[in-house]
DNA sequence: ATAGTATTGGAACGTCGTTCCAGTCCTGTC
DNA sequence: GACAGGACTGGAACGACGTTCCAATACTAT
């Protein structure tokens, strides 16, 4: 009835934001968040950045699109219907290996609080914390920790990722760190230094979810503290 | 004897590294992170880029500078002789409300981890975390969890400083980004929607200081759990 | 076929970090 | 008190960036 041809497809080859988005992302994975400039995106999509301006407002957006198709895909993978208390270590684990991916995801998740990206990683959180049986006075408080610390391991894998040639290993990148923990003034730095060992050997993977487990275990003694709810006997499992 | 007279002072306003980092604090502080061109720390201790460029590596170096002097004047005020677990909190408030006055502190912690700045605060957590009686195997996943936890939070209150004008005060923010929660989907956001109030009326610095509590807490549990110490009777307080 | 809109590619603008360099200041030596 | 030489300064210049602008082209509806 109406005219409405409703947007037929150009050429095959036609620019696209969901393309642009995607090329992005390629281009942040191969190269880090230096790589990324408006003339490279250009190069890589054969075309001139007035086109890509047509379909994207401006790089913030552009990066903020990245971020949320990289954290959607994977809240999306991590869904499974284990208990609650492994539903959150699968989250954040999820989370920690899609950074370990794409580091600098890591860096722009400490953008706006209300896009998408923080929204799922909140809600998937907060979800499974009630799924638990954390006490409603208890839960804005336990989630918010939850949420701070998956950050700021986010946001300190994305610094060391941007600090280290992209080709030198892990490990390779905590000796060094150790070396220079070991050198410091036995003095000032008593903590340290006695850390430099660890720090050499530790796996960064093992110790977030170590942390994880100490919040949860935090979390567990508001909850047997002052709560109603029998340990363990949420109702509801994600 | 030697010829060596050491550095005489040249003319009073001669510039220097403390002096050219002191300006960027200024410039920072009062203009958040996009305020800080050369060109503008040129402009304001009224000299060329080329003079700056002398004293100092590059802005990464100068960001950094800044940073590590901001931490350094936080850690030296909290000192304190109270009992370790109050220390902690105390430490960490202390860089919570350092970075509520200079939020683009928040962004420069996660620069390279063997920076004084970052050296300084897991010391000073660490520390306190031994004087506390945590076992030996626990400290470094004990310190890291609140490490993480705090950057997290400092990289957030960052970003928000970043999005919202400078003259806008939280609460104002906070109403603005509830209202955000509350008018998503109940079917896809339940819990982020029930957390919106809450959001609206909440305490960034109580919230933080829960946090704190929380890992505390848990790390408490790890402690009592396996080790020989009795509860709270660490001898050492620093 | 033609008019009108959607989309494109690339030139151009202003700003940034950084480098370069001619000049100036200051100090130590005779 | 002249002067050589290093310390230090100021600003012009360079290349790269994000963004805007616009003539040219591709496509759709009539």
């Amino acid at each position: 009835m109406a005219k409405k041809t409703h947007r037929i497809e150009r050429r095959t080859d036609a620019l696209s934001r969901e393309r642009i988005v995607a090329a992005a992302i390629e281009i942040l994975d191969s190269g880090g968040e230096g790589a990324l400039t408006v003339r490279a995106l250009a190069a890589h999509l054969a075309t001139g950045s007035g086109a890509i301006y047509w379909h994207v407002a401006d790089k913030g957006e552009l990066l903020a699109a990245a971020t949320d198709e990289v954290i959607a895909r994977v809240m999306s993978e991590v869904a499974g219907g284990t208990k609650p208390r492994e539903a959150i270590r699968a989250v954040a684990l999820g989370l920690f290996d899609a950074i370990d991916v794409h580091p600098w995801v890591g860096t722009q998740l400490f953008r706006e609080p209300w896009r998408p990206a923080m929204l799922e990683i909140i809600e998937s959180v907060g979800g499974r914390l009630q799924a638990l049986g954390v006490p409603h006075a208890a839960q804005f408080d336990s989630a918010s920790a939850l949420v701070h610390y998956i950050l700021g391991v986010a946001g300190q894998n994305a610094a060391n990722a941007r600090v280290h040639a992209p080709d030198t290993d892990r490990s390779a990148f905590l000796t060094s760190v150790a070396a220079q923990w070991d050198a410091l003034d036995p003095a000032k730095y008593p903590f340290v230094r006695q850390m430099a060992t660890q720090l050499r050997d530790h796996d960064d993977r093992a110790q977030f979810l170590a942390g994880i487990d100490l919040i949860l275990a935090g979390i567990g003694t508001v909850r047997s503290g002052g709560a109603d709810e029998p340990p363990d006997a949420a109702p509801i499992s994600i």
